[in-house]
DNA sequence: TATATAATTGTAGCATGCTACATATTTAGT
DNA sequence: ACTAAATATGTAGCATGCTACAATTATATA
């Protein structure tokens, strides 16, 4: 069994790919692929505050990486946070204009990439993959 | 179409999981994941003599970070480089004796984990899963 | 042969992930 | 009410990925 055919490895090779792809494109609105992913979920979430750590646990990484990320994002003017008034030790984090402008022009490239990495497979294999993936991160994560 | 369902975003939280259950077990061995990637491929290739361009066309990866990955490596003396004779651009790099011994401690590791990852599919499933990925991993390219 | 181009490796600096440690605030327990 | 534990955020330093620029050697071409 060599290295490339190990599902894990196609996993890192088709994300690094993914996230070159995805900054090429993004880097004309001045944005990394994981900053976007952000902007995109304050957008999907603007009915509700949103604190720091709402967003690790969305995404899964640890609140250094979310700090960096988003003190980025607010040098850029993309997003202000202000320290919750009824709980002093949590910061919300809001899209600016800037941001929710943004965001309109990003949806249509994210679109794009998602279905041109699945074209030539039928809806079953789309539906198979899917579940695979589940399963495959379902059995990962209990390691 | 929330975030949690795209292909693109669940291969990452695949890979980023991987990437620390895999450190975690490695971390016992004074080794990362992608070093130990390196010392794999140079065990697999042991007959072949192995340049730095190698290793960056294998990984996909750019030479800076091959550089650094390997820099770490001879530092803990895992592997050894030196100029090739016949064309004094190429530096080989070679496993040494303590490169090779531990090669065959993680071996398991490797084959445990990609094995766990798999658990509860049925062989079609498996090869669907691959054949799903090549695709994607081909049209991601394209782009 | 001499020079231009290509190929290989090296360095600097950045983004995103991590762990470990620190600080401030809230909550729980006595 | 006071102290201890939990929670949320912040900082420092590292690994791995990148781009851009540089240096060396080999190859190709005038």
């Amino acid at each position: 069994m060599q290295q490339h055919d190990d599902i894990g490895f196609i996993i890192k090779l088709i994300n690094e790919c993914i996230e070159k792809k995805a900054n090429q494109t993004l880097k004309q609105f001045d944005l990394t692929l994981s900053q976007a992913r952000i902007l995109f979920y304050l957008h999907d979430h603007n009915e509700a505050t949103t604190s720091q750590k709402d967003l690790e646990d969305f995404f899964e990484v640890t609140h250094p990486t979310i700090i960096g990320i988003l003190n980025r994002l607010e040098g850029k003017c993309f997003i202000r946070s202000e320290t919750n008034s009824k709980d002093k030790r949590v910061k919300n984090i809001f899209l600016t204009d800037k941001g929710i402008n943004l965001f309109c022009s990003m949806e249509h490239f994210r679109k794009t990439i998602e279905q041109k990495m699945i074209q030539d497979l039928t809806n079953d294999q789309i539906r198979e993959l899917h579940t695979s993936l589940k399963t495959v991160y379902k059995n990962i994560q209990e390691i």
